[in-house]
RNA sequence: CGCGGGAUGGAGCAGCCCGGUAGCUCGCGAGGCUCAUAACCUCGAGGUCGUCAGUUCAAAUCUGGCUCCCGCAACCA
């Protein structure tokens, strides 16, 4: 056994939202391998915070009316409960919104000025005069300054990779309310990441600390261009820490983000008398990130980055997976897939998610498919039709008997499961669960098969076998021992289980070594049920209703028992700033007709539609309703468009109006219909 | 030629790095058992491993071309 000594983080999840059954693959994952490593007897230690600054959060606290210390606890409370609801372990959870965290911010901040990294100058920022805050960069959208592609965010151009700053763009518009921004120049700093290029090659190309797709992806990407200076920092008004030597600029959510992974740990060793610089600062320490795809660049540049320029310890290892769909999809609100880890634990065990996340997880970023009818299945016939049913075969004729004082003949079961440990154990280390759980199902066949052929039942009803009676239940409640050493970190409950039927603990890997013999055991009750199939309907019925807002305002005790609709989707998007009738009269809404809906081969979204305004008035006009509508569905019928708006050149064609419609997008849009009576032409006021 | 991943019996996957009898789970068919949460055991049907070519005594596995699919990214005025 290797005498190492781990750190491992899972990422933050961002004090915005509720976390669902996609962000548990990654604290599933990191939680299994946390425990598997601890089962083994690495001390490592898990620690994760709630992400909580910057503009979201301060925008949503100003929305609800309340304060952002107030909105980050509540999330914080909700994220735990939902995490040790899933027996996610960590050692401590923290927030980024914590002293210490402020204090390694200084900290670092002050090393990176020291290494002569920081740059500071003048940013023309644009400023949304509504809402009274600098814009950051996905609140502006516009048209690129480099290649005239419209619709491009702040701060890069995903069509010629052009990256500039936001007040560049053409035609700025602020997407939180709708404001033209103006311009307002603020001093801002700048990591000059690209003064730690040849490093940031070295670290990532080495072939040890990323999956290989990932230094591919990374080398392809950034590192055959000068790495960009990374802005970081934030005039006021902003949810986060204010800059020592910077007054009114306050660090951006990301810079302080990533080092409450640091802060954390060093509340935890406040709290257990441990030197922070042995965790952080020492190379006997070995530090695992575990996150998403989506923040990769992230996590394998700029803090790589500021960890080598500050002095703390360089990750050993990025492990970086895929996301989740649900039945070959994309997790949709709407198809009721997206389900809230606290929707789930109201209808299922979470030791069902656990397991089947880890027969499914490898090494890979590929994304991972939540089957729902292999669901139930692997459940139904791995953990209970395999493992679990060999206590239930045999616990109860061996109560009274207790196990045999000697471990028996077994003809070389036991000590192959030994020997498979391993095999399994290698495949725990390298994040390769599926394998890991594959090879334990077979274990649990041919402990199923020695059940068979010694058909323990047939011995009880002999009153002169009662020996080789208690035999074979040693023999096979071992198997189902050593299997659940091999669960344990998967199925953590299921190993403290058979802890108490046996009278004997599991604590260590090693316990899957040797035999347990002469203990008497527990009255057996049943260890997991099988899955109710309803249980899932229920599941999916209830994620079809609105996601629950952070904190429910109670009805009004009088209120009438009206259809109760949730505020969720005024929370998605908030009200436009107020305008006049003026305003509102420069819209053109008007009835027009679909003639003819035509398919676009190439595009995913968009179907071009003839309407006509009635007489010889028709116009083309692209709609992202692909998803959601039919082409027959469309022909003929009455919609709303905006008739006035200036026609834009599309991919496709130009589009000289838009349909009006509501909902996110996707398969979810609902077009606005119109009372019959109205015709083509008529104007809506 | 935007980046990455994939195509293996009805479904989902393993095997590919390190060429040499194509394996697992579910489903299906037949039989067995009755201890177990209608669980378990045995046997069987079903695959020219996307396609074309190359290397080789030998290719699911190596090389190249092609087709299709999925993420990300894009076209949701």
């Amino acid at each position: 056994m290797t005498d190492r000594k781990l750190l491992v983080t899972a990422a933050l999840p961002y004090a915005n939202g509720h976390i669902h059954l996609g962000h548990l693959v990654e604290y599933i994952q990191t939680d299994i391998w946390v425990r598997f490593q601890k089962l083994r007897g690495n001390p490592c230690l898990f620690v994760c915070a709630d992400d909580t600054h910057g503009t979201a959060i301060m925008i949503r606290a100003r929305q609800e009316g309340r304060s952002e210390s107030e909105l980050i606890a509540d999330m914080q409370a909700a994220h735990e409960r939902d995490f040790a609801g899933f027996g996610i372990a960590f050692d401590h959870y923290g927030s980024t919104n914590s002293t210490e965290n402020y204090e390694l911010c200084k900290d670092i901040w002050q090393s990176l000025r020291a290494a002569d990294l920081i740059a500071e100058r003048d940013v023309e920022q644009l400023f949304d005069p509504v809402a009274g805050t600098f814009l950051a960069d996905r609140f502006v959208k516009g048209t690129c300054p480099k290649c005239n592609s419209e619709d491009q965010y702040g701060d890069n151009c995903s069509k010629c990779s052009a990256t500039y700053s936001p007040t560049d763009l053409i035609n700025p518009v602020s997407t939180l309310s709708g404001a033209t921004p103006v311009t307002k120049s603020a001093s801002h700093l700048f990591v000059q990441l690209e003064k730690q290029h040849a490093f940031l090659e070295e670290w990532t190309q080495s072939g040890e600390h990323l999956q290989s797709e990932v230094a591919n992806y990374l080398k392809g990407h950034f590192l055959g261009n000068p790495l960009r200076d990374w802005d970081v920092s934030r005039p006021a008004p902003y949810f986060g820490f204010e800059i020592p030597d910077s007054q009114n600029n306050f660090w951006y959510v990301w810079f302080d983000a990533p080092i409450g992974y640091i802060a954390s740990t060093w509340q935890w060793c406040k709290k257990n008398n441990e030197s922070l610089a042995d965790w952080w600062r020492s190379d006997k320490t070995e530090i695992h990130h575990f996150i998403g795809k989506d923040i990769t660049h992230f996590h394998t540049s700029f803090w790589p980055g500021v960890l080598k320029a500050a002095g703390y310890s360089l990750p050993k290892f990025v492990h970086i997976h895929g996301f989740l769909t649900v039945n070959g999809e994309k997790m949709s609100k709407r198809g009721g897939t997206q389900f809230q880890a606290s929707t789930y634990l109201k209808h299922l065990d979470p030791a069902y998610l656990r397991y089947y996340y880890a027969s499914k997880l490898g090494p890979k970023l590929d994304d991972i498919d939540m089957n729902l009818t292999e669901f139930v299945n692997k459940i139904d016939s791995d953990l209970v039709g395999k493992v679990i049913n060999l206590a239930s075969r045999t616990a109860r004729f061996a109560e009274p008997l207790g196990l045999s004082i000697e471990y028996p003949h077994d003809g070389g079961l036991f000590a192959a499961g030994a020997v498979a440990g391993e095999r399994i154990a290698q495949a725990y280390e390298q994040l390769d669960y599926s394998r890991a759980m594959r090879l334990i199902m077979e274990l649990a066949d041919q402990a199923n098969a020695f059940v068979e052929n010694s058909a323990p039942w047939t011995l009880k009803k002999d009153a002169t076998q009662q020996v080789r009676l208690q035999e074979v239940c040693t023999i096979v409640l071992n198997l189902f021992r050593q299997l659940c050493v091999y669960l344990a970190p998967v199925l953590p409950r299921l190993s403290q289980q058979c802890g108490q039927l046996l009278q004997a603990e599991l604590i260590h890997w090693d316990d899957s070594q040797t035999p347990l013999v002469g203990t008497s055991i527990s009255k057996f009750e049943h260890l997991l049920q099988r899955i109710a199939p309803e249980k899932i309907q229920a599941m999916i019925d209830e994620s079809k209703e609105a996601v629950p807002v952070v904190e429910p305002t109670a009805p009004a005790a009088s209120a009438p028992a009206a259809v109760a609709d949730s505020g969720d989707a005024l929370l998605q998007e908030p009200l436009a700033p107020t305008c006049t009738i003026e305003d509102f009269t420069k819209v053109d809404l008007r009835v027009a007709r679909i003639l003819k809906a035509e398919e676009v081969p190439e595009a995913k979204k968009l179907v071009k539609l003839t309407v006509s305004l009635g007489g010889d008035n028709t116009r083309t006009v692209f709609a992202g309703i692909k998803a959601a509508y039919t082409l027959e569905q469309l022909q003929g019928r009455l919609v709303v468009i905006v008739a006035n708006l200036l026609p834009r050149q599309m991919k496709f064609g130009l589009s000289e109006g838009m349909v009006t419609a509501a909902g996110p997008g996707g398969t979810e849009v609902f077009l606005l219909g119109i009372d019959s009576g109205a015709v083509p032409g008529q104007r809506v006021h």
